[in-house]
DNA sequence: TTGCAAAAGGTTAGCGTTAACTCATATAAT
DNA sequence: ATTATATGAGTTAACGCTAACCTTTTGCAA
């Protein structure tokens, strides 16, 4: 059994066959007219010749790629991960390969990424939670075709936008709402880097003041959506403020990192701290306590962006905008 | 501001800058002999024109699609996440991106994977933990040009293969033998689903029965390599042998699910039950008891496989073998 | 018998690049 | 002054496929 070295071509089934390109590409897709017998004959003979269309000499005349890029900051957040699996779901079904573009939570790379995507080598885009401000990424998604984002807001006309039903940010006031309700005084926010993360800590001091919460800025700190961030993180603002009963974090991962540092300080949970994530990643219902968060439906969420994307990928730009639920999620550790 | 609805293409490129094709091929490869003046000539025009190579084109004449596929039975564990961030940092500074291909555990769909991956889309491929069997797999990878597995053997004229220091399946004996060691008499074994599970679970008993251990068939299980399967094998091993003081299982997310059965079932860990879990995911630390399992360096694995796969893909077909060492991690499961 | 349409398939051209070769000019060596 | 050589380009022909148009054959109503 020999290996195989070159590739069968249209034009070496044609001739095989003794049928033109044509022919051979009409059986391939199932559209013009072909007998019955042809048909059989011409498949018989790309069996035999294992024969496998090339991608990219087809993409050069149709301008399709027939693959989808996911663009997201970091590929060990299983966030991110239920979603992309939500997506490659969708689009295997579609025809459709995903391409992964991890930009590590660096914005630098996040924009190399979606430059070079620009090169023929997708037909639409997926952006997840992205790390730049709107004047860094709306120039580059101007060029492509095809742009859904999650969790982030776009003009209408450069794409369709899967987000929480809450606005973005307001989830920390409902934490604090509830905090306050069971009884805690002092609550600490770990918030999320991102380039509206100013502005979202802004509302939640506004918010908290009306609700006649205590508010002190040096209970809140920011730091990057990683379960070792929140650890560090936690273990500064905790020394620090031991006054604090409560912590909300942005995301379960920083949660969790919180509530490490917490125990390891001597802290009970939810005795002495309760503490609040965001998004329910599976680990969060597993430890102990198991941590009280926000439900978010991730596989959801990406067979909705793809649902999304691929309209927009067959032409259809209109804009449309899916919500996801986000209830809060009570468990042992408030 | 409009939106460019044409790209501009090399030809576009040249005629502007009254230069020919080639010129400004040149000029972007960095290769052959170009005048000072020229160069920076056409690279305006190129900024200009937001020139971007169509890859479609580039790949149907050279052959090389700057892309590599890495093929995994599912992305949401964790264990495959963090060697993807390997393989992707790894191939990103080389320039190339790489495409995810979720078997999502079926073996079908691994195949099909494979299958049509073969259509000049990649340079590559890594295949990570695959459900196939070799009369499966091999077949399927022989058509490819460059080809890495992970935890997986190959044979040597195939592709570049990074493993375990261990035999696959030796770990479980280790296990048992530390378990053995520390008083426990009566040990179950959670395997995990693969094509080699029952060649595992043979060498397993032949071996403890080596060492003097009880061996029982009805101790051992085999189940998907997911929480929810762990958790619901746990359930019923624990419920039908309550004699049992001790469980392996084939990876930590199985034991963190046998792990959540046995507290369920009233089970203290490590006094009642004692577990092991296998590949160190973040969440096996995390748990409280933090899990007793083999450390694995998933980055390192991941830059390994990338690392021998691009020596094939740059046409060097030696076979290449890497270890990762997998010492055991003695935490409070135990 | 003519006419015409549907059926079945062929021809041509071009998608955007690059490899391999060719050609002109300037400079250096004889 | 003449030949060799390097420099800085340009030309041509693919790569493998498909869109759009074109041709032939056959069946059948008028």
């Amino acid at each position: 059994m020999t290996r195989k070295l070159q590739k069968a071509t249209l034009a070496d089934v044609a001739r095989e066959a003794g049928v033109s390109m044509m022919t051979v590409s009409r059986v391939i897709h199932g559209t013009g007219r072909i007998s019955e017998d042809t048909r059989q004959h011409v498949r018989q003979i790309i069996e035999k010749l294992e024969y496998r269309p090339n991608r990219a000499a087809r993409t050069l005349v149709t301008k399709r790629t027939n693959m989808i890029a996911f663009v997201v900051p970091d590929i060990t957040n299983p966030y991110f991960t239920e979603i992309l699996q939500g997506v490659e779901e969708f689009f295997w079904r579609e025809g459709y390969n995903v391409m992964l573009a991890n930009s590590n939570e660096n914005p630098e790379r996040e924009k190399a990424l979606l430059d070079q995507l620009e090169s023929t080598m997708v037909d639409g885009v997926i952006v997840c939670a992205s790390r730049l401000s709107d004047d860094e990424l709306i120039p580059l998604i101007e060029k492509h075709a095809a742009i859904v984002t999650v969790n982030r807001n776009l003009p209408h006309h450069l794409g369709s936008v899967v987000t929480t039903l809450h606005p973005r940010g307001y989830r920390a006031v409902l934490a604090a709402k509830y905090l306050y309700e069971t009884g805690r005084r002092r609550i600490g926010y770990v918030n999320l880097v991102r380039s509206i993360s100013s502005v979202n800590l802004e509302m939640f001091m506004h918010e908290l003041e009306d609700l006649n919460i205590a508010v002190n800025p040096s209970w809140y700190a920011t730091c990057k959506p990683t379960w070792q961030a929140g650890y560090d993180t936690g273990k500064v603002l905790l020394a620090q403020h031991p006054e604090l009963d409560a912590v909300i974090a942005g995301n379960d991962l920083v949660a969790l990192g919180v509530m490490r540092a917490a125990v390891e300080q001597g802290l009970r949970i939810p005795q002495d701290l309760a503490i609040i994530g965001g998004d329910d990643i599976l680990m969060a219902s597993q430890v102990t306590p198991p941590l009280t968060t926000f439900r978010s439906d991730k596989y959801s969420i990406g067979t909705m962006a793809a649902e999304l994307l691929l309209r927009r990928v067959e032409g259809d730009l209109t804009y449309y905008e899916h919500h996801y639920d986000d209830v809060l999620i009570i468990r042992e550790s408030t």
